[in-house]
DNA sequence: CTGAAAGCGCTTACAG
DNA sequence: CTGAAAGCGCTTACAG
């Protein structure tokens, strides 16, 4: 039955129809738990990121599950609410339950306990994250390269006080931010000198977008552009500015980052920097298979490329 | 080992000592393939839905997560893409990963298939979807309470050509248009005769929204109302309204359905039906355990209550 | 309280 | 080409 069924040959054609016929009239499906036991192959990959509701992270796990599709694995969804302690959890629940890989936005802070996860045996993808280590690979977008075009933009509109809605993880985290870098360097070669107090900082929300520019507002009564640090913190922005009675974008510009599906609809629409979700998926996934052949190799980063959106915001 | 792992008792508390620190020394985690396939326990439950991206199924796959949490299980995510033949697809790789239980948002036309599942031995919890059957149980939410108080609203409100933007699905489904259903009955009561032109089809996406909408305008431009089946639906009302000039809500009201996070920050705020995933999430767990428990047993289907959230859109 | 055996449902050499 | 045996990593009676 078991050669039938992985169709590996050495069976007769007589026998292989008895199988099958078999197999159809009892509803027969294999075991997977069984199979994997044994070939240590799950059949399941994971994605973990800090927050299931961005509608970013929805739609990244939507290109993850048909890229799984397309190799027959199934796909397990968790979220580490910005918490390393539960990282640790989830991960370890991973490996429980042999999942063949995992493809993770790190939570702040996670590099300790990433260090240990690379001898835990469970090969890691990480997003936008750089961590080198057995077991561990990284995909990155050209965040930094987006942010540059982004505040290039605003700067050739005509903006002169370029405010950013900074994800305040970036504080303190080990984790580079080349959002608020791309900024910065956009700027000084426009000529600008970076003020720091144009950098408003808020948790990457909705209500950490609306918080940070009310702080920008409060600061700088001349603001004429925004750069938030991705869209959900965009839309806060747009929120705040209306509240506050300017227009957008006459008075202000707004741009966000990761291109979303409501961008297009919102009002105005929102001017944003594309990360190309299908790509990212699709490098995660062939990465991970790279790290379960070869786990103790140092695998190159992938770079993923991204695009400026210029819509009604900017 | 095991005695101790599970904390079964019958061993001696020397021995205990011993156990555990050979686990913490080797860094022991047990495997859950091998426990489920003796304990026919997976610790695996799955989310199922037509898509991934909609806000409102990425809110509840958070609300359904935290539940697992508390119960130590972990999350399955998979789309159907409104399509049978997929569903049946996902739902048998899933048995073959006994899951021990799947929450489904079913797809259009799914009532043949999902007969076939009832025979399957997984249980299978419907979202908004009344289906008896062995192996089957519902969990629904009042849409159709929901959709009367929200055309109710709008007729306070002095409306009087109140639009539907409907889910197309609704035309050839087996499924009952809950929404439109009380769409119809508010205005019935409310001493308007419910006119078929007010109700215009589109898929339940932004797009599906403004193409719906769209018509409408084109067919009524007395309208003054839309009541929009979903939430990213009335987003795209309200692009629809905003390209044809109509300002909401001083010419035209907008209501969407699901109260996704989005809504409060939309300007204007929109107006909705909020949906309470946690409790959702939490009865279509326990519901899922009941059917585990006495799969032959017609569970009675659970009702969720709904709340009317007026914002600025109205 | 401890240890060895059987078995969950598979795959993979190995004999015939 | 076919069949029986061993083993993946667990749990669960069962003997001692």
């Amino acid at each position: 039955v078991s050669r039938v069924v992985n169709d590996e040959g050495g069976f007769g054609v007589e026998t292989k129809a008895r199988v099958l016929a078999a197999i159809d009239q009892l509803g027969y499906r294999p075991n997977l738990l069984a199979r994997a036991l044994i070939t240590r192959r799950s059949g399941t990959i994971a994605l973990v990121g800090p927050d299931l509701t961005d509608p970013f992270f929805a739609e990244l796990a939507d290109s993850v599950q048909r890229v799984l599709r397309t190799n027959g694995r199934t796909l397990f969804f968790a979220s580490n609410d910005h918490d390393v302690k539960r990282q640790t959890d989830v991960l370890e629940s991973l490996r429980s339950h042999a999942a063949e890989g995992v493809i993770l936005f790190p939570a702040e802070g996670s590099s300790a306990s990433l260090a240990a996860t690379a001898r835990s045996g469970l090969p890691v993808v990480l997003i936008d994250n750089d961590f080198r280590g057995p077991w561990i690979g990284s995909v990155i977008s050209e965040l930094t390269l987006g942010a540059e075009a982004a505040v290039e933009h605003l700067v050739s509109r005509g903006r002169r006080t370029i405010g950013m809605a900074a994800n305040v993880a970036s504080i303190t985290a080990d984790i580079p931010a080349r959002r608020e870098h791309g900024y910065r360097r956009a700027l000084h070669r426009a000529g600008f000198v970076p003020r720091p107090e144009l950098v408003a900082y808020g948790p990457p929300t909705i209500e950490g977008g609306r918080a940070a520019v009310d702080e920008l507002l409060a600061r700088h009564c001349d603001l004429d552009a925004v750069f938030a640090y991705n869209d959900i913190m965009a839309v806060g922005a747009l929120q705040s500015l209306a509240r506050a009675g300017r227009r957008v974008p006459d008075d202000v510009a707004v741009v966000g980052f990761n291109d979303i599906a409501i961008c297009a609809a919102l009002l105005p629409a929102l001017t944003t920097v594309r990360i190309n979700r299908e790509v990212v998926a699709k490098e995660a996934m062939d990465l991970l298979l790279r790290i379960a052949d070869r786990p103790n190799d140092t695998h190159p980063t992938v770079s993923v490329a991204v695009e400026l959106i210029v819509r009604a915001s900017s």
